[in-house]
DNA sequence: GTCTATAGCCCGATAGAC
DNA sequence: GTCTATCGGGCTATAGAC
């Protein structure tokens, strides 16, 4: 039989009840989104009760903002023809990485306008550094439609849980978007001919 | 001044509130989504009260179906190679045509149960169509992948607005992920040659 | 038939007992 | 510091007045 544990300090105690308020917040938060999920529920899941997780954190607000975060994306530099494999990379790497906090801001983005702003924001911001690599005058949406491509992905495997791609490792997707987004990108996809994306359009 | 108007029947004046009454509650769920719609606020938007929204249609539940749905798609058949176009023709017709009620769908699909099923079940559905006719072992894949992005360019244009996606015309859009789209179905894009889709992955 | 009033429930947030 | 009890408010849905 196991010795009674080492008392902890009161400061410990509190440390771990938050840790485990956070933890249940960002899994609750990311599978039912801001509105279904409700503070009760989050300090059950926790093993509290709910005037603690108020009183550690203020807010459903601002308990939400500490949970749902978007991975910063890496600045998108470097010349023209690297862009698209720039941009796969990032989007591999949010495909293999721990993604819950991300969920939580996405599952919330369509109904929650401040995940929407969020969310935008990211979007936004990664896709000017796109649109100014690009050589096209219809840059921005090009950029801009990278930016809903990606988005779309990672939704259809962890929130719509599309068949086929749900169980898909990040490297296939990778793989099979590669392609496209080169072709959005208009950058020629690696070892093809250069002179193919000239003429795409009729 | 004015005549009195002529006097309506009570049939008709209750077809009247009836089809205010779904206008309005198809605009309110396409901006808030199903959980942040109340009755009341359709009933307010529509002129009328509460208490006659739930006689008509029972129950918020069902006056949600009754507004939110999703376009049929139009089946995709005909050779492999003009799969991608089929796809295309396809969303050019979504995003021309009137998404209130689409986009009353979309915006809940990812915090309504019942949404999310219904959007993933439309999906599924074309998915499998465009997987037989694909010929690569990983096809259902990327037909999850094409419904993926189809999803979040609209997303991105309608749900996100994001610029340079949000006014730009069905035909520009369509434009750009033409080459994406037949990428990944690997079809050649109108008027290339056909040996290029063969080798772009490394 | 149309609308008002309210029942019944769950929520976020707060006050105060221990 | 931790937790219980409750407040005030919004909601869906229902019952009943006109």
């Amino acid at each position: 039989m196991p010795d009674e544990p080492p008392p902890l300090s009161r400061a410990e105690r509190r440390r771990r009840t938050e840790a485990r308020i956070l933890e249940a917040a960002r899994e609750l938060f990311a599978r039912s989104g801001y509105d279904r999920t409700t503070i009760r529920a989050v300090a059950a899941a926790a093993g509290t009760d709910p005037g603690l997780v108020m009183r550690y954190f203020g807010s459903k607000e601002e308990l939400f903002a500490r949970v749902a975060e978007l991975a910063p994306d890496q600045p998108v530099t470097g010349p023209a023809e690297d862009v698209a494999e720039v941009l796969l990379a990032s989007l591999g790497d949010k495909l293999r990485g721990d993604l819950s906090g991300t969920l939580a801001m996405l599952r919330s983005m369509l109904t929650h306008p401040d995940a929407g702003r969020e969310v935008r924001a990211a979007i936004t911001e990664q896709q000017r550094q796109v649109a100014a690599a690009i050589p096209a005058d219809d840059a921005v949406l090009r950029a801009g439609l990278i930016g809903a491509i990606t988005l779309g992905a990672i939704i259809g495997r962890d929130l719509l849980h599309l068949e086929g791609v749900r169980d898909a490792k990040a490297e296939d997707i990778v793989e099979v978007l590669r392609p496209a987004i080169h072709a959005i990108a208009q950058s020629a996809p690696a070892h093809a001919p250069a002179e193919l994306t000239a003429d795409l359009a009729p």
